[in-house]
DNA sequence: ATAATTGCAAACACTTTGCACCTGT
DNA sequence: ACAGGTGCAAAGTGTTTGCAATTAT
C-alpha cells in the first residue's frame, strides 16, 4: 500500500513473446494499435491472445505503453517508452485515421495552470486526450464533401 | 448522405419507457450515469435493458445525451439537453468521483485556435474531455495521503 | 389498423481467468 | 529446480440483435 510502484525488478523473465510484442509496438510507435491487431500480426510467431493482453496490461501499468479508449469502447495501445517526458505533454488523436500526435506545446501547460487557478481542477495530462481531425483527414473530408 | 440529421420528426412514438429514461437522465444531469445504473433504477418501473440501450443510443445520436468512455471501456451517459451551446465548450471529468463539469472558459477557445494554427489540428470540442481531479477529490486525496 | 417499440433471450465483441504445461534464471 | 510465463478454452463484461407480443398514433 505504501510501496511505490516500479520497484519490482528482478522478478520478471525476458521471454520471446514479450520481446516480439514490444518490438511491434515500437515499430508502430507513431500510431496506436488494438490488441487484436497485435494478436493478428503475431499469430504466425506463436504468440497467444492472452499473452498479448497480459503483456499490454503490464506495459500500461509501468507506463511504457499508453492506452486509449476509442469511441466504441475498444482499447488502443501506443508505445511511449519509459520516457517520463511523455507524461508532461498532451496528445492529439485524430478521430478519422486514429493517428496520435504528441505535442510539447507550452500553451497546454498554460491551460493546465489556468484550469487549476480558475476552475480548481487539477488536469491530468497523462489521462487527457484531445480529439479532433488532423490536417490530412480534414483535407480528405473536404474532398468527399464536394464530391 | 446530404441530409442533415434532425429531420426525422413525426415517426417516433412517445412511450412510457422513454419518458422514464429521459426523466432519470435529467434528474442526474449534473453527473453521468452508466447504462446499468439506469437499468437498475428502472427495473421496478418495468423498463427492459435493451430499451434502455436503444433509448440511449438514440439520444446520443440526436445530441441530447453525451456519451463518455471510462478508462475501463464502459460507457457513461449524461444529459446535456438539445442545447447546442453545449457543443461549444469543453468538459472536465473528475477521474475520482466521475462528476462532470462544464466550462465555457474562453481560454479553451484560444486553445482550439492555437492548435488549429500551430498544429494544424481541428479540435472537436464535443468529443474532447479533459480528465483530472476536482477540488473536492483533491482534498480528499490529500487527507488520505497523510492519514 | 399498422408502424414503431418493447422485452426476452440469444448472440456478440472484447477482455480476463483457471489451469496444465513450458521457459528463463 | 522452481518462480514466472504461456496457450488454450472457458468464463466474464457490457452491448447489440432477432423476433413475437405490445403499444402509440
Amino acid at each position: 500500500m505504501s510501496e511505490r510502484s516500479g520497484g519490482n525488478r528482478g522478478s520478471e523473465y525476458r521471454t520471446r513473446q514479450r520481446e516480439l510484442i514490444i518490438e511491434r509496438l515500437i515499430a508502430a510507435r507513431d500510431r496506436h494499435m488494438t490488441a487484436d491487431e497485435l494478436v493478428e500480426q503475431l499469430r504466425g510467431e506463436g504468440v497467444g491472445r492472452s499473452t498479448v493482453y497480459r503483456a499490454l496490461e503490464r506495459l500500461v501499468e509501468r507506463g511504457e505503453v499508453r492506452r486509449y479508449r476509442l469511441d466504441d469502447g475498444g482499447a488502443c495501445y501506443q508505445y511511449t517508452g519509459g520516457d517520463e517526458s511523455c507524461h508532461e505533454h498532451h496528445h492529439l488523436v485524430c478521430l478519422r485515421c486514429g493517428r496520435l500526435f504528441h505535442t510539447e506545446c507550452g500553451f497546454l501547460d498554460e491551460l493546465s495552470a489556468h484550469i487549476m487557478k480558475d476552475h480548481k481542477f487539477r488536469l491530468d495530462t497523462s489521462r487527457t486526450v484531445l480529439y479532433g481531425v488532423c490536417e490530412k483527414c480534414a483535407e480528405a473530408e473536404a474532398e468527399e464533401e464536394q464530391k
